[in-house]
DNA sequence: CATGAATGAGACTTCATTCAT
DNA sequence: CATGAATGAAGTCTCATTCAT
């Protein structure tokens, strides 16, 4: 306790690079960050970057996994066991919003993302895997609704997951690109409520929305 | 229609080019796509392109300017005046779809607006005003059906806008990174169910979103 | 006739830049020559040499193989069928001197051999190759040599192949290192001389130099 | 023996890491060899390098004049006063057999010479020097035995040094190419036995070589 | 003695751009 | 119109070296 541990000290550096670098990333991409840049926003020079990182790619893939896991994590340890379905869907938006407005978790992954698609395939890969995960954690609560009866059960659970994931995605681009006029807060109460007012509601007639 | 006269010829070179320069930056980007790609997918050299394009500036603002007017003019004349509320939000949806699936239209757009978020002012202003232009025009058909009664009115017409605009876009991302896996026009038309089902259900009650 | 071909012209640049870099190689090894010094030595910027080679490895392959192939090519179309094995040698030792003392084609495969020994193995590859071609083309001779009688039949022919190849190797070497005082020509002279001697004497006692 | 004192201690460690650095640059020669190499191969970090050697090139001259001195009295104290000089050549090959076999020592000599060849102006007159020292040394050795009637008279001793150390020399690379094809002690062996034919033989007519 | 961290020079490479032909 | 050749800036990466602790 008295003596702040050597490892942490040693960690440090790294960490601090990589925080770094994730700003860059997530408001420039990964081509136009160079690794001068990160380094001046560090106020190093490139040979400490390659001393901390074998790479540029290896600093990509690192913040890119920290990014995706804290924020899969923060996800999964706020929704926890679900129990209410509705409540749950509000709290992931809480938590997309929280992550792309009050810390760069979400914009670094959307940002990459879309520069990945034919770009980078492992990377891509990576986000292909991660959207899965997204979708397959979405509709799990979904189904979780549907057999509670909260959610009607005539709908796709897999689609409505994507079509919440898509929405929450398009709705943090705009936003990123015009924070002033986008007011994502409010986007995404009214997309929760659009979507939630719509798997609430009982299904008119048999044989719709399923495929 | 007699002589293809020269001049033709030479608009046709530029246009091919441009073309295919759309197809290269649409699948990896402006950065990822050098000159020299270009040139290759053209089966000319890279100085053939700086007889027709003064910059690759040039090219990518060509090629921004000519995929979203063209998606911006078949929108308008596939809606034409809004008669029918429901229809052309749907009418709307198809139209991105078409130019996500069957052209390079929509994924160009995408793609260099995330790109351009932080990377090019200039692009990325463009691409603000077309978001906006975007979003003005489903808020006049949204008001549409508020003011002929098909439409809720307790909506804030411009913020369901937007979140029309951004679910569209995310279900196209989710597309093109996983075109196997995801079934962009069943989102697409889940999305518009949705969407309108909310719209249209008479308020219940005073008090509009929880939260 | 009238015409300087094209394809002529548009190789020569590619030709002339090879030329220089080989001096480069021969001379320095390929570790110590930057491409920069290549480009100062061709008076052109570094730029160009990535428009004609691929790469510096690009570069010592063609390097290499062009001058391997020109000294291989040299020594079958001067020593052609062997009639005279004896004549053959010397021949051979011959071509040896001039490509070392009046090309750069023995420094260059000698330097760059030594330094590719465990340093790059496609490259050790090539010239453990070449060196077993060259000891497979003196065995040949020997062995000629051996057949009509001319030499004494008691001693592997290998091994006396690899023993010349060793001993003009190390004789250039030696005049590489200190050509005011190594005489390379009568060096080589001398060896052939004794070698000539040895392989001509009548074997002494049976069954000593054979293994 | 009582208490191995701490300066020896501190002789150790730069003994060692230079056993350690010389491994490495006979392997990979100098210029492949990082500091970093060195300093993991010997389970240190870089800056304990620094510790013990000045300099990446103080560590080169060390290791080489560290090799080349054991080399040599080595030779040295294995001729003695040359008697028989037959035996005496037949020795140094032994010599130079088994340190390319059973520790790097030639190898060491061996691939920086050529690395150094025009690359490092200091270590190039060294190793000259060494080659000097080395063909006199032979020189030597062959006067004796023309003095005293075992070799012929009518040979340049010092034409004839060279030769030798050049054979040798040749033959070691071949092996340090292709140590399972090429068997360096019979290829000395052969080369000696040749060598001395030819040295012994009583000249058969004046008129030295042929050609 | 040794380490972890950092520097800075220099290497390789890419790429937009220019230009004579 | 188009090409081949070249430039020069900028980017990624390596590595010898230094230094506080």
């Amino acid at each position: 306790m008295a003596a702040p541990t050597r490892p942490a000290r040693l960690e440090n550096g790294r960490r601090d690079l990589m925080d770094i670098a994730i700003d860059c990333f997530a408001r420039y991409g990964y081509q136009a960050t160079s690794i001068d840049r990160i380094a001046r926003a560090a106020g190093l020079t490139k040979g400490a970057i390659y001393y901390h990182f074998k790479d540029k790619e290896e600093l990509l893939f690192e913040a890119v996994k920290n990014r995706v896991s804290q924020f899969e994590r923060r996800v999964i340890s706020d929704i926890g066991t679900v129990q209410d379905a509705v409540a749950a869907l509000k709290r992931v938006a809480d938590v997309c919003l929280e992550h792309a407005t009050k810390s760069n978790h979400r914009r670094l992954i959307v940002t990459l993302m879309v520069e990945a698609l034919d770009t980078n395939a492992r990377l891509s890969a990576q986000f292909r895997e991660m959207m899965h995960r997204f979708r397959a954690f979405l509709r799990g609560i979904i189904e979780v609704g549907q057999r509670q009866g909260t959610f009607r059960a005539d709908v796709s659970a897999i689609t409505a997951a994507g079509v919440y994931a898509g929405a929450v995605m398009g709705a943090e681009i705009q936003y990123y690109q015009d924070p002033e006029h986008v007011d994502l807060s409010e986007h995404l109460r009214t997309f929760c409520e659009q979507y939630l007012t719509w798997l609430a509601a009982p299904a008119r007639r048999a044989g719709r929305a399923t495929r």
